[in-house]
DNA sequence: GATTAGCACTCTAGAGTCAGGAGTGCTAAT
DNA sequence: ATTAGCACTCCTGACTCTAGAGTGCTAATC
């Protein structure tokens, strides 16, 4: 057992699965020996597909249709079949321009990976931003908004600009905000939203004992904020692509992974797994290899991103089994290199202050 | 012609209306008389009927179904007949629940709204928050990032905070840019974005002529700042609970409108239009009453909020024309007053400093 | 022994038919 | 003016049937 595929078994598998994803349609016999000439008679496919669906690698819709990949036909497809495509000139330079104006804040970054993937593959994207939670602190700041609120900016080591509001009791002048500021920055650079909460906060209240109390309710509020902003990693796109494609005609189809897509957590969970893997080219989640049982009718094509190899984030591509697995793979892997080029060097700034 | 609809002949559209909203089924004669006693039988029942059809308030499916109502008869339910209804403490205090921890910065307000609308009405829900252009500058501030980056912060009068990231050549000390960023308060203050571009920047640029290219760059980037962040306004929710509804249930259906709420830019134009009409209750645009033809299946209630009167934004909620109208409008009226209420407060805060 | 032509068989999609049910419109009686 | 009664219409779902596609098997062929 075990023995490797014939050439020939391998080639038949390549075009249904081929002509399948680009149809949609069960693909028969005939049609294979008549697209993909391949010198021998529908009746040797036939037996070679009667083979195959044996093997578990094609099954058919019904008994007189023709055949589908199953999930293990396209996880073989995709690891050996498939022929590795790269993306054009033309869809690069779109990409590029696409982030050549925005290279500035991450979140605009992020928001511009989704909807370029979301557009150029005609499935849905996700991208899941970086996480302020263990973020280290580059810098903080006070601003006087007026007698009696301030405006807390922080900004992380990995490009993320935080901000809230802070009611103030007692007036505080520009100047007073300003020393605090530097004391703050003296302290807390480089140390993480939750380490503050512990010992240098109250290393700090001793120290400028005179705010305590605004400490205290400034930190509730970054902590405060570092749950909230939780929710605001996750970035979806392509939504109605998805939609649009066959498979997903009756909206009951659909919807079990609509509801993922739509909450948050979920996504955050199932992503940031597939991220830990790291490096590499993307990584292919196939109908029923997926984890969760609603998105046993899709796949997914995720590459983790960072700056300089440390990843921060993630994104993926969403679509029914019947993707493009070829196109995406090769979109994604851009797509994932693209960005995290580009905050390297957004860190590279950061860090030869 | 146009007397005042009999008595009867009105209770009789309210029954129909109010059970076609309730089970998405074309409603006979017979049922009326079985679900609203109202002493008469279903024949008498069937020639008022087949008045309001002549009338244009009830249309027929086909010709032996029951009878549901037209865009006109839904116009003289919302407008005469509709039962309004406030909606219950239970649901006020959810909704007061969800605002009660984000209070300090809009954008977040804006998404809370959103969302709870989403939740609430079972619909899509679309909120349109303030706009970055024409609004005035509260407060600039330029936070040194490293020695070759600046942040700059602005915060408009309507509670919005903007950021971005801003390149620099020359090395800037921490002490020069808060000179700069003084200056900048002391001659910005007031004035919107859209102004400054002309004569107030040649003036600083003369009276701060060492920085005359960095607030060039400056200006640039916030000017690119308000153009980008016009497609932040909207935030939609609950598309889901819109596509459970039994309309929607071929995609087909969905899609137009789908495509509408996808499209900020659209939506914007829309809803801004809408929301001129400024103060009262939630104003109510019923299928082909909408000015889009992508939206003659929908119907839309929407109302504008704002700090103390004026208008700075709009919520909606989006769902098929047979929409709960009753409590959609009362929802949509109460979460208005209330964003309302609490963004005047905030206000307050800023103009007694 | 592998390949292929031929053929019977199976299954689906779509068209046609039919009965049941819901609802109407009309008429005549109240 | 209202209502009971009834004929009529039209949809819906079940059923049947056919055409077409595709298979699997067998026997002939290379």
């Amino acid at each position: 057992m075990a023995e490797p595929m014939a050439e020939r078994k391998q080639a038949i598998l390549r075009a249904v699965t081929d002509d399948y994803i680009s149809t949609a349609e069960p693909v028969g016999s005939r049609t294979i020996a008549r697209k993909y000439d391949m010198g021998i008679s529908p009746a040797t496919i036939r037996n070679e597909m009667a083979d195959l669906e044996e093997e578990g690698y094609l099954e058919q819709p019904h008994a007189s249709a023709g055949r589908i990949p199953s999930d293990k036909g396209y996880r073989f497809y995709v690891d050996a079949l498939m022929l590795g495509r790269s993306i054009s000139e033309v869809e690069k330079s779109r990409i590029r321009a696409e982030y050549g104006r925005r290279r500035d804040e991450i979140r605009s970054l992020v928001r511009a990976t989704a909807k370029v993937l979301g557009e150029m593959s005609q499935y849905a994207s996700v991208v899941v931003g970086p996480a302020v939670k263990g973020a280290r602190i580059h810098h903080i700041q006070l601003v006087p908004l007026g007698s009696d609120s301030v405006l807390v900016v922080v900004v992380t080591s990995s490009g993320l600009v935080e901000h809230r509001l802070l009611a103030i009791e007692h007036s505080m002048t520009p100047a007073d905000l300003d020393r605090l500021s530097a004391v703050l920055n003296d302290r807390l650079r480089g140390s993480t939203l939750a380490d503050i909460r512990g010992r240098i906060l109250r290393d700090l209240q001793i120290e400028v004992s005179a705010y305590a109390s605004f400490l205290e309710d400034m930190f509730e509020l970054l902590i405060d904020a570092v749950r909230s902003s939780d929710e605001d990693r996750v970035h979806i796109d392509g939504l109605m692509k998805l939609l649009a494609q066959p498979e997903f005609k009756e909206i009951e189809k659909a919807r079990p992974i609509l509801e993922f897509l739509e909450s948050d957590g979920m996504v955050l969970s199932e992503l940031s797994a597939s991220s830990r893997g790291g490096g590499g080219r993307p990584e292919i989640s196939i109908g029923s290899e997926n984890s969760r049982d609603e998105l046993r009718n899709c796949s997914i094509v995720s590459a983790p991103y960072g700056p300089g190899g440390r990843v921060i984030g993630a994104i993926a591509v969403v679509g029914p089994t019947r993707m493009d697995y070829s196109m995406v793979t090769a979109l994604v892997g851009f797509v994932a290199e693209r960005l995290s080029e580009l905050l390297t060097r957004l860190d590279m700034h950061k860090s030869t202050e």
